[in-house]
DNA sequence: TGTATGTTTGAGAGCGCTCTCAGGAGGAGC
DNA sequence: GCTCCTCCTGAGAGCGCTCTCAAACATACA
């Protein structure tokens, strides 16, 4: 079994670099070529990685750090759905992905590790408002593309919804249904997302002509946040609950049912990303559909093409949300 | 800044060899060390993975392959709990992971990115009993660590639960509450864990004298599954049910009820595996309790130890696991 | 026939690192 | 003072690949 390009080249009866041009798509006359082709079909010849990165500066190898909490990672369907899109991406198109989960790789282990020169670009979740890693990995000249976006990401290639104006179209409707005590549970503190989500909810009521304050209740994208945060805001008398993710209305719903309140009669509900869960609940969950997967895969498509044509500049893609309005909100719709 | 050896050679007055040496931990001087490392702290080199896998055939990174169904993969949460153990190692071992998910990697895919001579070693899930993938990795040479085990792995390294024993513990606990219409639903027909279940199942029936067959109904591990065959066995009139995962649990106790039985009064539930929503369904679920993240964890172990050193011969681990008793099947247990 | 143009090929110079090998320095033993 | 060891260091040979460059040959045009 041939094991170098010198060894198929020895065998085919041609130059090293040939053998090399018929693997990498250079120009060789049809007789040659069918030779070395022949040759590679009875070696079962596997290319060198290492060599061919060293030699050629690509590795093939995309580096993606989700950068959150370690429990938050997979407690929510929302990064193994970013996760499943990017690996489809990456294997149609034969590259590699290392991964880094959760925030115990510190800033400075991942620039470590960025840095090695082994990756060709990376997909790195941007949530947080103030990420170091995001900005090293930035500042660092690597190909980079981010899920998500900070203000300072403006001149970033990205792949994110617009959470401000999905937020507002879905107060909107809470807006429509007659409520007018509309409490809102955000995301994280520190999240872009969550802040987004809460500016957008804050605009529909202000064009609403309703008071946009008060009623907010913080939580933290868990069931638990929402739960606690829910109970608030009974207490406070809300007539419905925009919450910044199904989680957090998963667990909104449980302190709204203990609290002897029905949904959506006293309190209609809607979430935000309609995970697989939500048509599950009962009720069915009204909330702002976005594609998880198709994110990832966009995101990943992205860093491809980037690294394709960096002259192309910067890619930023907005990906479409959905209302879907279940019976959460809207009681009297059929099942 | 020093991008090269050759650069931090010339900057410290010493050889590339030295610098190399002080880097990898060879016999140098300690004046000569501590000169380099003076120059190594200002110049914040990193080395070039590439060049250092290329001179010295070891590349620091592993590979995962989560091979199954790319829609199973994150369902359920057993292959992100496995995924975050892993990562835990690695990243504390300051080893990189390349990622394989799904099942749409074929085996040619996969064969051919593995042999590229990239990875030092190779964790993979073997629950598929005629898995050529994990076959085609056993017989590549390449150090491996499989995540379960085939009767044909016994000379494998691996880690693993006895998942037969698990079963046997469970259906003899539903056994001891004079339960005598048990029925059981399975795990993907073609997976090993799946088999291993319904034997210690049976095999509890056998010594306590009960019918060894008959009340079983094919699951697949997810709740759908769960849902039709409990539906079919409680046609039969079944008075407990054991199943081969939490998911299928699930699924299974809506179908319970749905068909207006009570658990446990008219059927004591139990799963398999305890996931994090066991515990918070109602009736709270009995179950058998895996340490899933220990499994990916030790995964890791197992292949960096086997990295380290390979005469040390495959290494075999067995998982304990503990049986979680929960309102599903003994009603009385204060909640 | 001579020159210009194009195509195919091989030689060879790296890519940045590891690791072996041998040379030089310094100390111990005779 | 000599040899023998030990310890530290530098030179240099790869690792397997890509890519440039120029030679060799073929074709086209004047």
């Amino acid at each position: 079994m041939a094991r170098t390009l010198d060894d198929l080249a020895e065998l085919s009866g041609v130059s090293r670099a040939t053998v090399s041009r018929v693997i990498n798509g250079g120009s060789v006359s049809p007789e040659t070529r069918q030779k070395v082709l022949d040759v590679l079909e009875t070696t079962n010849y596997r290319p060198n990685l290492a060599a061919r990165n060293l030699a050629s500066g690509k590795s093939g190898v995309v580096g993606v750090v989700m950068h959150v909490a370690a429990q938050l990672t997979f407690s929510d369907n929302y990064f193994a759905g970013l996760l499943t899109g990017i690996c489809d991406s990456l294997t149609e198109h034969a590259a590699g992905m290392m991964l880094w989960l959760g925030n115990r790789t510190k800033e400075e282990t991942l620039d470590q590790i960025l840095s090695m020169g082994m990756l060709d670009g990376i997909i790195v979740t941007a949530d947080t408002v103030d990420d170091p890693l995001v900005d090293g990995l930035r500042s660092s000249g690597v190909p980079t593309v981010l899920i998500g976006h900070r203000r300072a990401d403006s001149d970033a290639s990205y792949v994110d919804i617009d959470s401000e104006a999905s937020a507002e179209a879905i107060t909107d409707h809470l807006v429509g249904l007659g409520r007018t005590r509309i409490g809102h549970i955000t995301g994280r503190r520190d999240s872009v997302s969550g802040r987004d989500r809460k500016a957008g909810y804050r605009q529909s009521l202000r064009r609403a002509g309703l008071p946009p304050g008060g009623l907010i209740a913080e939580g933290d994208y868990t069931a638990e946040g929402g739960y606690k945060a829910a109970a608030r805001l009974i207490e406070d008398g809300v007539d419905a609950i925009f919450c910044a993710s199904d989680n957090t209305a998963a667990g909104a719903l449980d302190a709204i049912r203990n609290a002897g309140r029905r949904v959506p009669d006293d309190i209609a509900l809607a979430g935000f990303d309609d995970l697989a869960f939500a048509s599950e609940l009962d009720p069915p969950l009204t909330t702002m559909r976005q594609d998880i997967e198709g994110i990832g895969q966009e995101a990943a498509r992205n860093l491809l093409r980037l690294l394709e044509r960096p002259e192309g500049g910067p890619r930023r893609v907005l990906l479409p949300t959905e209302l879907v309005i279940r019976q959460s909100t809207v009681g009297w719709l059929s099942g």
